[in-house]
DNA sequence: TGTACATCAGTGAACGCGCGTTCACTGATGTAC
DNA sequence: TGTACATCAGTGAACGCGCGTTCACTGATGTAC
């Protein structure tokens, strides 16, 4: 039975990357072992021949997560944002991005942040560190995209315009009212892209 | 063993206070009702007396916690606000106070919005309907404050704000480093209540 | 007001179930000669 | 290059444990006469 090394290095992939998607829809706790094996199409016993733990696993889950949340994000704004690069056609894309109604409604393959923010908090040091690097990151690229102020006045300006994306769209999902969910959106968008 | 009528309502308020703190320090998921029952002095098997199922507490303990943060910031605001009523020292100390230090080392008696944002995402209708008007009025106190401006405009500013806010303090309680930490918290503020 | 009885708050054992983790086993892969 | 053997990826049963929920029981409270 035992798999070459390439086969195994994909198998771990796919481990993370079903741990990525479920650990963002139903929650980190709430998500066994034994359902993230079956989603990666293996049996929970072959678990321990790649991670030491649960809590490795959430780590490096929340580590792809996050890189590709940052890789599109950095899309969004590369692909409008050089067209005209003295305006903020970057920052109201990655923004419009953020905070799109198909972001809201695709959680799986959405920020884990706002995914999964409140269990991230509560995360092993590891997976916090990686958290932290991430957000950086994010607000690196959301920095970038805020044209003609002092650095020092952009990076303030990212760092408050990431946690408003965070809160938006975390809220935007509790909320039962579907005109008030997408007004949170959109309001939010507005208030970081305008000025 | 029969308890009084007054006893068992005061046995029933203590459950939802346990609950509403310890969901808001542990998550909803990781805490059992076990824990919980012992944490109000009981046992557990006395719990199915006063609730249906554990996500009925859930809702109440999230209401009974949103209404206690919304006492809490609308304080704040008034103690402050009436001073100087056409300034905006209310909505200084109403934000002051939701991003303080002790407000994120305090989670289990600060706001459920931010303290379990992301599971309340998957909570129980019943569970977001009253996360949802909890929010509302937060909205309307935070709206309420930004004085000198159309009431609509001040709406949206208000809508924005407490997401950053949520957002703000989510985010501060993840990452490990504490200057930026403290600094998330910090620039929120000073976003929100500039200009 | 006093008595008889029904109600029910709280206890603690038990239910079935799924959790994270361990382990003996399998057989194909990788390695050493 | 071909053979012998060690490695180890993946399987499936089993570990102890805690989960949410149910239930028989207790005895004080509440109610009806």
């Amino acid at each position: 039975m035992r798999k070459s090394k390439e086969e195994a290095e994909n198998t771990r992939r796919r481990i993370v990357s079903a741990a990525a998607a479920e650990f963002r829809e139903r929650g980190i706790v709430a998500t066994g072992l034994n359902d993230l094996m079956l989603a990666a199409g293996l049996t929970h016993g072959g678990f321990y021949r790649h991670f030491d733990s649960k809590e490795q696993l959430v780590a490096e889950a929340t580590d792809k997560a996050l890189a590709e949340l940052i890789k599109r994000i950095a899309e969004a704004a590369g692909s409008a944002g050089r067209t005209r690069s003295r305006a903020r056609g970057g920052l109201a894309a990655a923004v419009g991005e953020y905070l799109s109604l198909q972001h809201r409604d695709a959680p799986r393959d959405g920020c884990p942040l706002a995914a999964m923010g409140s269990e991230l908090a509560r995360a092993s040091a590891k997976t916090r560190e990686t958290a932290t690097v991430g957000f950086q990151k994010l607000v690196e690229i959301l920095a970038s995209e805020f044209r003609g102020i002092k650095p020092d006045r952009a990076k303030k300006r990212a760092l408050v315009a990431a946690a408003t994306l965070v809160g938006a769209l975390t809220i935007s999902r509790i909320v039962v009212d579907p005109i008030l969910s997408k007004a949170i959106l959109h309001d939010a968008a507005d208030s970081i892209t305008s000025d």
